[in-house]
DNA sequence: TCTGGGGTCCTAGGACCC
DNA sequence: TCTGGGGTCCTAGGACCC
C-alpha cells in the first residue's frame, strides 16, 4: 500500500512562538515584523543566535552564530532570550492537534513531527488536503506558521517541509524527486553536513542527483553505513517508519559554559557537583539507572575532551554518579584553562523490581534517603532550589 | 563585545578471550 | 622467542540533528 507521511515544521519556532507570546501579553511590537533572534545572554558566554526573523535572514543573519556577529551584519538588530517552558506548551498544543488526524505521531524535536496518516484517510480524503486542513487550522488557532512536507518516504516529506518557506505545503513524492530534488547541491541534503560536503565533492558529488546516481558500493567504501544511508535518502527509498511510540532515553546529559575559564581544579569539581545533581534527578524521574558515566571538559581553545567509565553497579544515586564522575575530571583534567564543563549518564536501562535486593543494602538506601527528598524539595519549590552555587557564581561576575 | 545545549549514532583501536 | 583470526567489550572522538 502506498503510505503517507506528513512533516510539519514550525516556521523560526522559537522566534515566532516568543512573538505569538508577547502579542497575546499585550505587546504591541510583532518580532516577526523586524530583524529579531532569540539568543542567549553575551555576558555569561551564551551569546549565540538560538532562532531569526525572516527579517534578520535577510540581513544574513545565521543560526547558532555569534551575536556580535549578527549585530556586524545588522546593527539595529533585536535580541530577545528565549523561555523554554513556553515552547514546551506551544509544542504540546500542537502534538494534541496531530493525534486528532492519527495516532502515529513521531515528535521528532520541540519543533517538528512526522505523522504517519496510512490507512488513516477515508475514502474520499485526499493527503494534501489534510496537510493544508492542518496548517490553516494552526495558523488561525495560534497565529504562528509551519511548513508540510507531504510524501510516501518518510524522509522526502521530511526533505519536502524544508523546501520554501514561510507557511508553505510542498509535495515530494518518489515519483518527483529527479524533477524537485536532484538538482539541488547536495549540502541541501538531509543529514549531509559541513564535514561531508567537501568529501562527497571530491569524489565529484556535488548534487543530490549525483548523490543518488553514485555507485552504491563506492559510496560505502568511503563513507561506511553513513553512505549507505544518505545514498537511500536521496533515492527516496529511507523506508523510515514514524516512531510513534515515544522511547526512552539512552542518555542524560547537562553542560555548563563557565562565565570566565577557570583553571583550578577544585572550582572545576564545585560546578561538577552541580550538573552531577541535575543529571541524577532527571536519571531518576526517568525512572532509569545508568551504567556508564561520562566527563567532558572544553578548554579554552575550544578542544573538546571526555572520559568515560562503566559502573560495577547499576545506579541512580547522585553520591556513586558524583563519586565516579570525580574521578573522570581528576584523571582527565591537564591543567588547561577550561570552558565548558559536562556531565552524563550513558547506557541507561529501566528499573525493575527484580534487582531491589542489591539496592537495599543500608549504604543505599540511605543514599536513596537522601535523593528521594532532595527530589521532593525541587518538585515542591522548582529545580533551582537545591544546590545554586552556578547562579551564585554568575551574579558575583555580573557585578 | 568570540563561538549554547541536548541528543543519537558510528568508528577505530586496544584489551581480552577462545 | 618472528606470533592467526574471530568475536565482544570498552573507550575516545567525531559527525550530524534540532
Amino acid at each position: 500500500m502506498e503510505r503517507k507521511f506528513l512533516h510539519i515544521d514550525v516556521n523560526n519556532a522559537f522566534l515566532s512562538w516568543t512573538a505569538v507570546e508577547r502579542l497575546k501579553n499585550g505587546d504591541k511590537l510583532d518580532l516577526r515584523t523586524i530583524p529579531s533572534v532569540i539568543g542567549g545572554d553575551e555576558s555569561k558566554r551564551r551569546g549565540i543566535v538560538v532562532a531569526k526573523s525572516n527579517i534578520a535572514k535577510k540581513f544574513g543573519i545565521k543560526t547558532a552564530e555569534p551575536l556580535y556577529m549578527a549585530r556586524r551584519k545588522c546593527p539595529s538588530v533585536v535580541v530577545v532570550h528565549g523561555d523554554y517552558d513556553v515552547y514546551k506548551r506551544y509544542s504540546d498544543e500542537l502534538y494534541k492537534i496531530f493525534l486528532t488526524y492519527t495516532e502515529k505521531v513521531e515528535r521528532f524535536s520541540i519543533d517538528e513531527c512526522f505523522l504517519d496518516l496510512t490507512g488513516y484517510l477515508k475514502p474520499n480524503e485526499d493527503l494534501v488536503k489534510i496537510g493544508i486542513e492542518i496548517k490553516e487550522k494552526i495558523k488561525k488557532k495560534f497565529g504562528f506558521t509551519v511548513n508540510v512536507g507531504v510524501s510516501d518516504d518518510k524522509i522526502l516529506a521530511k526533505i519536502a517541509s524544508d523546501f520554501e518557506k514561510p507557511d508553505k505545503l510542498h509535495t515530494l513524492f518518489k515519483s518527483e524527486i529527479e524533477e524537485k530534488l536532484w538538482n539541488l547541491p547536495v549540502s541541501e541534503m538531509f543529514m549531509v553536513g559541513k564535514k561531508s560536503i567537501p568529501k562527497l565533492n571530491r569524489l565529484g558529488i556535488k548534487t543530490i542527483g549525483d548523490l543518488a546516481n553514485f555507485d552504491k558500493s563506492l559510496l560505502i567504501k568511503n563513507f561506511g553505513k553513513y553512505g549507505y544511508m544518505i545514498w537511500k535518502y536521496a533515492n527516496g527509498n529511507s523506508n523510515e517508519e514514524v516512531n510513534y511510540i515515544k522511547e526512552k532515553p539512552k542518555g542524560i546529559g547537562n553542560s555548563y559554559t563557565l562565565p570566565y575559564d577557570v583553571g583550578n581544579i577544585s572550582e572545576l569539581e564545585v560546578i561538577l557537583a552541580q550538573l552531577v545533581e541535575k543529571v541524577a534527578y532527571r536519571l531518576r524521574k526517568e525512572d532509569m539507572y545508568a551504567t556508564v558515566v561520562n566527563v567532558q571538559l572544553k578548554n579554552n581553545n575550544f578542544k573538546v575532551f571526555s572520559h568515560q567509565k562503566k559502573l560495577d553497579v547499576r545506579t541512580d544515586t547522585t553520591k556513586d554518579i558524583l563519586k565516579a564522575a570525580k574521578e573522570l575530571l581528576n584523571e582527565l583534567y591537564n591543567g588547561d584553562f577550561i570552558r565548558l564543563v559536562g556531565v552524563r549518564v550513558d547506557g541507561l536501562v529501566e528499573k525493575k523490581e527484580m534487582q531491589l535486593s542489591i539496592f537495599d543494602m543500608p549504604e543505599n538506601s540511605k543514599n536513596k534517603k537522601i535523593d528521594e527528598a532532595m527530589d521532593r524539595l525541587r518538585e515542591k519549590f522548582g529545580e533551582d532550589i537545591v544546590g545554586r552555587a552556578i547562579d551564585i557564581k554568575s551574579n558575583i561576575d555580573d557585578k
